[in-house]
DNA sequence: AAAAACAACGCAAACGTTTGATTAATTTTG
DNA sequence: CAAAATTAATCAAACGTTTGCGTTGTTTTT
């Protein structure tokens, strides 16, 4: 008893009319009689026609879809960036399409791959941990497929990105701990593959040398942003000739990795931390950052997604202009301390 | 300088055959030599030949796509089930699609629409609070896209779905409390219309009375799920006339707003609480539940996933059978309290 | 040596929709 | 009233791939 959806062609023979007068009907063509124009609606809607996508996508070359790369969707920032992305799309009738690189170079070529397969009207990006090259993305540029990345980021500025001013955020919640009166500030950084860590470091410097103190650059340590690298990281910091009594973690998973280990050795109270927000709860912790960094990722997702399909719409011709959008990112002060 | 994508008709028209060899030398068919099977992949490599999918989607009548349709991607538990989805799908070379009710009846059935528009070999779905018809799946029924659903489910089980037993998981709960002591143990259930919220209320009861106590039905109060709610059914029970001294929340978000509650009138200490875990960081907490339902959404996913493929592979034959897959849930001891 | 079997390939239709070109019927215009 | 313009509809091709069937030419079987 398996009903096959219905076609135009069989409005068309019910009809007796031809399959093109009743897809112009059915569009609201200007060569079309309103009494065959209502007829033909009237019976589709009562057959419960529904136009075969799949026959539309072919026969345009178009897709409607949009694809979305990110490294692990089980992270907060990126369920909250994906949710965004749906909810843009769905408004504009696209239909979005993701997978997860796992933070895997070799998985994200292939990803990328199977994306220009699918034949994706534009893509969405937030690149892999140890993405250094990204020769991938070129080919998407021959088959016109315009890319944009968000908040994980590639180090130039001649592709279409959204992400957060990371270093402007930094300077703030650094000089906010150098306000506190901390002198001797820690960094866990991440790898220095990522952008991220480029503007964190910065902003890091940033606030230091404006504030005319000088930089020392064994305060900032790299990190893979594993639970080991960051207690690595923290022992580091305890054996420090400076030893900070203020850390600024990459993200709320190193702070989390960092209050964990501080707390079993019981000197967390020795620090203030502050952290760049990822997860919902964190200002419910018993030891919680004293101030974070909101990047929007809701913000981020949505404006992401705006500008890619303005990409998708707009006419062909290469554009030599870019769009970099910077997402003001906020320290959010946490007052309640546990 | 935008390269059209290479088709199998040019690579016919280089090697001076026909289309269809190429396809079936592409396919390994038997019925094609193997000279011109390796001129032909030789040549498809080279000339970096991808199948244009659309196509061939169109072809077959296959969109190797299933689709999801969940309340909240957000929610930490629909992130992870989700992240498990695409884990398996991509595994049997499928495309994940998916979209958010976000909780609201209308919104589902117009999105089941769009998945069947979409022509989607198979659908997932976890129910909207507020869905108590469910006459928008039969429709697939008669198109033959078979439908899985997962954790939130409907109350029948003429479906095929994956869930947990969150009953048998209640009344480990309740009996855990029962064991330290507690007599009497309130419950701030969800809405009834979910399948979960019986569930609840069913393990409570069977617990209880196992223990050869006496069920109060007004130490259950329905809720909501917001932070409101929350608060409206805590109060309750702090007038009650047996006010109880452990509190099963329906989810880790209640247990959040209750916490925070009950923190805020500093009689926190006064409560064990015991939630079902949504949350990565829950036991975290400066006050956390002492215990906590796991109930695997990674598994979850998995499973509704691989029962959604064997549907889509087998035989169109109705079935009278019915994958109802109970993933057993586990009671968490959260020892370490903060 | 004739009949049968097989291997390797081509032909053409099909999937459902859209769209430029065309025709037929009607109306307007000078 | 004939010619031109307008309206309403049809025709046919196209999008890329797959597949049942038919057609060769070659090899094996009797």
């Amino acid at each position: 008893m398996q009903s096959k959806p219905t076609t135009i062609k069989e409005i068309a023979k019910i009809l007796n009319i031809s399959p093109s007068s009743v897809s112009r009907g059915l569009h609201d063509h200007p060569s079309i009689g309103a009494v065959t124009r209502d007829k033909i609606k009237q019976l589709a809607k009562s057959l419960n026609y529904e136009p075969n996508k799949a026959a539309i996508l072919f026969q345009k070359g178009k897709t409607y879809t949009i694809g979305v790369i990110l490294p692990e969707l089980s992270e907060h920032f990126f369920s909250i960036a994906i949710s965004a992305i749906e909810d843009e799309a769905i408004k504009k009738n696209y239909t979005v399409i993701f997978a997860q690189s796992h933070d895997r170079y070799e998985q994200e070529v292939k990803l990328v791959e199977k994306m220009k397969n699918q034949r994706v009207d534009g893509l969405l990006v937030s690149i892999s941990k140890d993405t250094s090259n990204f020769d991938h993305f070129e080919t998407l540029n021959s088959f016109n497929i315009p890319v944009v990345f968000f908040d994980r980021i590639p180090p130039f500025k001649n592709v279409h990105y959204v992400a957060c001013s990371l270093e402007t955020a930094t300077v703030k919640a650094v000089t906010y701990l150098l306000r506190k009166g901390h002198r001797s500030i820690g960094m866990i950084n991440g790898p220095n593959t990522l952008y991220a860590s480029d503007e964190r470091k910065d902003g890091y410097k940033l606030a230091i040398t404006s504030n005319r103190l000088k930089f020392d650059p064994s305060l900032i340590l790299n990190c893979d942003l594993t639970e080991q690298g960051t207690i690595d990281a923290a022992e580091k910091f305890l054996n420090h000739k400076r030893k900070p009594t203020a850390i600024v973690a990459f993200n709320d998973y190193v702070a989390l990795f960092l209050i964990k280990y501080l707390k079993k050795l019981d000197i967390i109270h020795n620090f203030d931390i502050v952290s760049y927000a990822n997860l919902p709860i964190i200002g419910y912790l018993d030891h919680s950052p004293i101030a974070s960094v909101e990047q929007y990722p809701y913000l981020q997702g949505q404006k992401a997604t705006n500008i890619l399909l303005d990409l998708i719409h707009s006419p062909n011709v290469k554009h030599q202009a870019y769009y970099n959008t910077i997402v003001d990112a906020d320290l959010i002060i946490n007052d309640v301390r546990g």
